[in-house]
DNA sequence: TTTTGGTATCCGTTTTTCTGATACGATTTA
DNA sequence: TAAATCGTATCAGAAAAACGGATACCAAAA
């Protein structure tokens, strides 16, 4: 068994593709074609069925995928250890943020983590949980933070960082019916809403919540940019939904309105996602510690009431 | 990398030479040392010290030997996916067993396991922790039983089993000064002891509670029988310590008067060894855990009082 | 000083791997 | 229905890597 087998081998699985997978790892189709055949002779297994579309793995397939991937994982855990890198702290580091972090919980991390390891270099984007998991997929990301309600690919592992609550957000000299903290959202009815797009994660979760709890929405306003929507918030009469640590520049109700939706509560569980087949650098886990002790101390403000 | 690689790298780690590991792993020493310098060279690291007695690692080569077993584990684990054995239980299955653990729990554990897993050879070896603990470096044996004191090879992984209390064993008919259901091993000086040779793990736990709670010895009789040393005991004024799982057939008192040392309480941890580099099968865990099952039941007889 | 036990290096041989071309099947397209 | 497209399997030669014996070298022991 070689370890490069297995590379070949995760790749087709990832890809679907022996094609595709060869030219992800700079190989020819045919070199693929044979290794993978090779270890299905080796040991009488079939790994993938094959199709004129391409290959999806049997059972077999799929239970050997996961073994694999952690083959690989402590594979690259020995090298880096050969190559010093689990000890020195420099480097690049691509984050994927769920725009939620980006206002309240990354300033923070940021300013601490750039005190702390000057030289590494660090690069932050900001994007929907399903774009941000084809870019760790991908291995442009080294960890993305993304809501856990999305559906996350095979290839990836999540962790989970905390539970938010989610809050109303409205006009700051805007008369809301508080009880025990918290708003009852029917109590508002009907409401005029401002919505991130349909492709955002948190949309869905809103709008089930909407129906379930039968509140009535007058109109739905979508806006997928956040300044303009905390604007719009701030001088209207719309209100929208915002998870907890979103709001906290807000708590001092002096722009806007902030109380956490009770009766039921809404919450909202953040999770960072990796690829299985490679560990964290340690200068991605050093900044994933950084990011999960700033939230924390952001999630402490809204205690789970 | 290559797998490969790290299966040489491991091996010179572990004899300590390129030659010796060259002829355990069915290479040449000159393979070897190519294959290491390659592994050395391509990252700048020096993962050996070499000198005309063989070599010795590095620190760096310390630290990769731990990460590289890792990835040989998981290689293994996903090997046996792919052989089926995670699955289908059948198999040899080579187990080394401390004396202790040949007179109680062994039995109960050997008629359980044959009759669930009928199809699968069971060798059970006894001997002493260094013994055993070499056979199981070597690969001949899946995993051994062992007291706790003892000190492992780097090549291996302990997990505990369980604490067990040594016990006073005599004849039937001797009266013995109890309290609390134990026995204070000083108010019977000057004991008459068998005890095992000096190759035995117990041996010296033994000899150091008796010094440091001076309890005076006023003979002592190397056996290393346990039949021999249990007929003695029944039958004349000798008398001996045993851990309490060998006790278990004697508690009834019909020919041997059992009593736990209390005042101190003197205490034995069981441990099971196994190989880092590679994981028990599947039939080996099995069996382990069958062990560890009836280990448990034996120990609950002596409660820590 | 010689012997012994160990490692590094060299080089011809053998084995494995890689690649490009080709064949074949299925699905989509004209 | 025929052709084009996309995908995989297979083959044979080329390239690369591993192997293994011989040798050189070193250091400690005899």
């Amino acid at each position: 068994m070689k370890l490069q087998q297995l590379q070949y081998f995760v790749a087709v699985y990832e890809q679907g593709s022996f094609s595709a997978a060869a030219e992800k790892v700079n190989a020819t189709q045919s070199g693929l074609s044979m290794h993978v055949s090779q270890m299905e002779k080796r040991h009488n297994v079939v790994l993938f069925h094959r199709s004129s579309s391409g290959v999806s793995p049997t059972e077999e397939g799929r239970a050997f995928y996961l073994e694999a991937v952690k083959v690989l994982a402590a594979a690259c855990r020995a090298e880096d250890r050969l190559k010093g890198l689990s000890k020195s702290v420099v480097g690049h580091v691509h984050v994927g943020l769920m725009p939620t972090f980006t206002r309240a919980v990354l300033t923070e991390a940021l300013l601490r983590f750039d005190r702390e390891y000057p030289e590494v270099r660090l690069s932050i984007s900001e994007g929907y949980a399903s774009t941000l998991a084809g870019e760790v997929v991908e291995g442009r990301l080294d960890f993305a933070v993304v809501p856990a309600s999305f559906a996350i690919n095979e290839a990836l592992v999540s962790k989970s960082m905390g539970q938010d609550r989610e809050c109303l957000v409205c006009a700051a000299d805007r008369d809301i019916p508080m009880t025990k903290n918290g708003v009852h959202l029917k109590e508002l009815a009907p409401l005029r809403l401002v919505l991130p797009g349909t492709g955002n994660a948190r949309r869905t979760l809103i709008e089930n919540y909407m129906a379930l709890n039968e509140v009535e929405v007058s109109s739905i306003l979508e806006l997928d940019t956040m300044h303009g929507t905390l604007n719009l918030v701030a001088s209207s009469d719309w209100v929208t939904i915002l998870p907890g640590i979103m709001c906290l520049p807000d708590l001092d109700g002096s722009r806007r309105k902030v109380a956490m939706l009770v009766d039921p509560p809404l919450t909202v569980d953040y999770m960072r996602i990796e690829t299985r087949k490679r560990p964290l650098s340690a200068v991605a886990q050093i900044f994933a510690d950084i990011l999960q002790e700033e939230l924390n101390s952001a999630l402490e403000v809204f205690p789970y009431a």
